[in-house]
DNA sequence: TTTTAAACGAGACGGTACGTCCCGTCTTGAT
DNA sequence: ATCAAGACGGGACGTACCGTCTCGTTTAAAA
């Protein structure tokens, strides 16, 4: 959760807040993230520079919760994502669909790339790069695993955790590198491979 | 053999080309990778800026260069490292190892991160990384691979770039943002999963 | 009044402006004037190269203005320099090696020198050095031979531009390329020539 | 002769040095004397730097042996300048009206100009431009003036240095700042008053 | 309602590094 | 040995941003 603390009672203000993001944006789907700078943001947001180091403590603090709050407002549009099924194949490839539509959003794309980028750089953003931009999928998927584990579809004794890692980590170091398509064909091949490497077959 | 094909001709002070590497990668286990500079760079080489602007378009193309140079070295010292058996599961577990061996060691293991992130942002970067950074490990496993299908080893359908995907990433995405060990655990599960859900069975 | 007529509303830094103009002065005296960099006037005036280039456009502007207020200073010490009397050559005699004694002051002499050079290479630096510098001492020559010539002291028909220039051109000269001493066997030999040249006769 | 002692012996490669000196003027009209460079000049000539720098000691003496060698073929052309006459005030007007043309020549004039302020900070080209550029013009006036005094018709007491600095700086500083025109009005005003300085009267 | 303290737009400041230009020296063949 | 070519160590250039620091000016809570 991103700033959610933001009191009532704070004196901020919240236009320019959302200038700033708006300008974040705009400039990251311009420039490259080295181009993209707290100056520059400030000026095309008409915000004094120390309004930014206010709040944020870098560039990449700004964007990522620039792409926070266009997440959300997806969400609050698409109202949630994952209406698990029982079939445990379709809801994973649904899943992952729904990441890869993410990360190819040409609006967000170039955006999240550099911010995934740079989070394996400062620690500091590694935490909120991978609780809010990765983690929500990882957990639904991780949250269906589990289910169907308990349900004795799957293999017992397969850590959990590695077994997510099998099913995110190609599409996300594919996207990276944009070493590959991350279309129906590979979503499905991942999942298939992974579940039926986890003992899962289809009923 | 500096750096394969710089041709004969070139006047160029390879005194100077191994202290700017050298400095590099000093730097780079001094610094973080955003505090690695050009500048800082010439001054520990003792070298004119010019001369690193003249052969290498990027810090990260300097640092690439040096940790290939690296790699190479050792490789030399170990004299190849991919003594093929017959058994398929010990040697992607043999490849795999020593891939997680190679992005763990102390020495390379930040520069080696801050290179792989920067390879995101920078296209540049992207081929130069990927060929002689990540490729070599990959060119092995896919090859192992080919070999167990024409021996009927493994599925005959499966997109073999996303089996290699499927048993690299995973360790990629831990290491990149310091997500879990890559010990023998971890790399043993995901042989051992991946290579199930290809449809092998130990003998 | 610090260099007039720099408006009051401007946040610039007095503080600063001193330390510039001291550090340029005391470079000035130190080194030759192609030795003199921003830079080095930066370093001395613990400041930023920005703020020199914000406020100035070259190093020769920034040791124009710290030579004017030298002046200025020196000037509101000896309060006013022309108690002009009515003996028309001791007047000049009196102006003229007042303008020598200025251009042989070992204090500025060789910054004078070199501005005085590089004003003839760069046109922005003459409008600034000629007002200013060269200026005052001219215009008073100027002046008083007007007086003269209202007063049917000396022919009607010389114009009186060019019986300047004949008054202080050769001091000028002997002192920019160090032909010869500027002492008052000099300049009473001036006056006297020209005065006489231009029909004057005492009493 | 420019460069005197270039011995017959040496290897040196005549095709370079005027090739050099060309460069050297082609660019001096082109550029600022501060955009003139070393480096410019190489290239513009097809020479080595290193051929620049084994002859000539700094950019400034490159461009005032090339002016020198202007002005030699000039006079070669012109066969000789000062037919001296009987009439002083005629000979020194023609001298001046000369010295006035060579320095406004468009050809020369900016070359001439940045040479000038140049010689007044490097002590080195003081002495090269004095003798060469400046000198033959002031030697003339100061040997047609020497012959005048000897015949008694100007006062015998006056310092002649001197006497032909009144009559050549007023010309050199209006040029080296733009300051008013050189034309026969302005030489011949000089003339007439510093002459009637002298006690001289037209026969 | 008035006070008052924060956040604000603006932007100057001391710095650091950038990438470029040129310096003057040195090295390498070719003539 | 001189030349064209150009790499080299070095140093300054002028620019771009960094993060900090005043400046007045809103502006919204507390008094």
């Amino acid at each position: 959760m991103p700033s959610p603390s933001r009191g009532k009672s704070s004196r901020r203000n919240e236009a320019s807040r959302r200038a700033i993001l708006d300008a974040a944006l705009a400039l990251g789907r311009e420039k490259s993230y080295a181009e993209l700078t707290i100056e520059g943001i400030a000026a095309r947001a008409h915000v004094g520079k120390q309004t930014i180091y206010r709040w944020w403590p870098s560039k990449g603090a700004v964007l990522c919760e620039a792409l926070m709050d266009l997440d959300a407002a997806d969400e609050r549009d698409t109202t949630a994502g994952s209406p698990e099924s029982d079939d445990l194949a379709a809801d994973l490839r649904r899943t992952l669909s729904a990441a890869a539509a993410d990360l190819t959003d040409p609006h967000r794309s170039e955006a999240l790339r550099s911010l995934a980028a740079e989070a394996a750089m400062d620690p500091a953003l590694t935490a909120a790069y991978g609780t809010v931009l990765d983690g929500p999928g990882r957990d639904a998927a991780l949250h269906r695993l589990r289910r169907a584990r308990e349900a004795g579809q799957i293999d017992g004794d397969t850590d959990l955790d590695i077994a997510v890692d099998l099913l995110w980590a190609p599409m996300r170091c594919r996207w990276l590198y944009d070493q590959g398509a991350l279309d129906a064909d590979f979503t499905d091949t991942v999942v298939e491979v992974v579940l039926k490497g986890l003992g899962w077959t289809r009923d």
